[in-house]
DNA sequence: ATAATATTAGTCAACATTAGTCAAGAACAC
DNA sequence: GTGTTCTTGACTAATGTTGACTAATATTAT
């Protein structure tokens, strides 16, 4: 309690927030203002404090007008079996090995038939093919975890 | 909440009469006069928030008499409403433009709201960084047209 | 008819206003 | 001392706003 730093002091500002509403929208350098700190902490409050696995989705929005926007979403109880598929897939992932990923997702009942068909069609050799093939592994990876962090929750 | 910016304005001004009507035509330098922005502000409204991604088209007429008019069109009408997406995406896409296509597919019942959320998670910034925009675009594109190709034998 | 003028909308580039990234250094925990 | 976390600011990117200039169309004068 006594040795807060400054980032739990806006992280704790935040939740007090969202402790009563679903959301909160906040202009990044007006908080940052707030709390006397340059713009970009804000930017590591919320990377370190509001992510997926916390059960927080975060929009922005840059331009006159421009926001950043905290939502706290209902993670869904898969937690354990989603994770466990993030860390098979790791940085990079085969083209035979994402479709057992895929196929693990349908028959856990996470997604139906015509979701995964569109998953597959994601990752499949006409969608990702750069020529280089380590790098479509990568991609076929990162595509893969976006779209298991956002089975974590209900939307 | 707060802070909208008054092209967000102006585009629900505009939107609002459209959900009543399927058309809406304006003299720019009326509207322009009535939110007190400059004429060409309008224009970038219309470019950015009304296009044939976003299932709408617009005409317009110079000189006295003159009108912007703006169609809310039916993108199912169209048979070939998936090959005018593919065009419309081509070799590259912004994940701007990329929204609205998702969009346009949703609001034309070919996918339902979780399977364009999956879409999305797909194509947002954590899931395609190369580090290089233009790669970026390439990749995004040909995953949208694998997804769009794989819709239209779905469907 | 034709030319001149008036009345609209379109384009584009400069500028303004936001947020994001990244890497260096400071502070802290062990 | 070493490794992690926090803090800072320079640089980048996205989006919005403005106005000078251009283009198209209609109206009026000859």
């Amino acid at each position: 309690m006594e040795n807060q730093n400054i980032s739990d002091i806006i992280e704790s500002y935040l939740k007090q927030i969202l402790a009563e509403s679903q959301q909160v929208e906040i202009r990044r350098a007006e908080i940052a203002s707030q709390f006397n700190v340059v713009p970009s902490q804000i930017n590591y409050v919320i990377k370190t404090r509001f992510t997926i696995q916390d059960g927080y989705v975060v929009q922005s929005k840059r331009g006159g007008g421009g926001y950043i926007r905290i939502e706290k979403v209902k993670l869904l109880d898969n937690l354990d079996f989603i994770d466990s598929l993030v860390a098979a897939v790791g940085d990079q992932i085969s083209r035979h090995d994402s479709l057992s990923v895929v196929r693990s997702l349908f028959e856990a009942g996470a997604i139906n038939r015509s979701e995964a068909n569109i998953i597959l069609a994601a990752i499949n050799k006409d969608a990702i093919n750069t020529g280089d093939r380590q790098v479509d592994e990568q991609i076929r990876a990162q595509i893969l975890i976006s779209i298991l962090n956002h089975l974590r929750y209900e939307s």
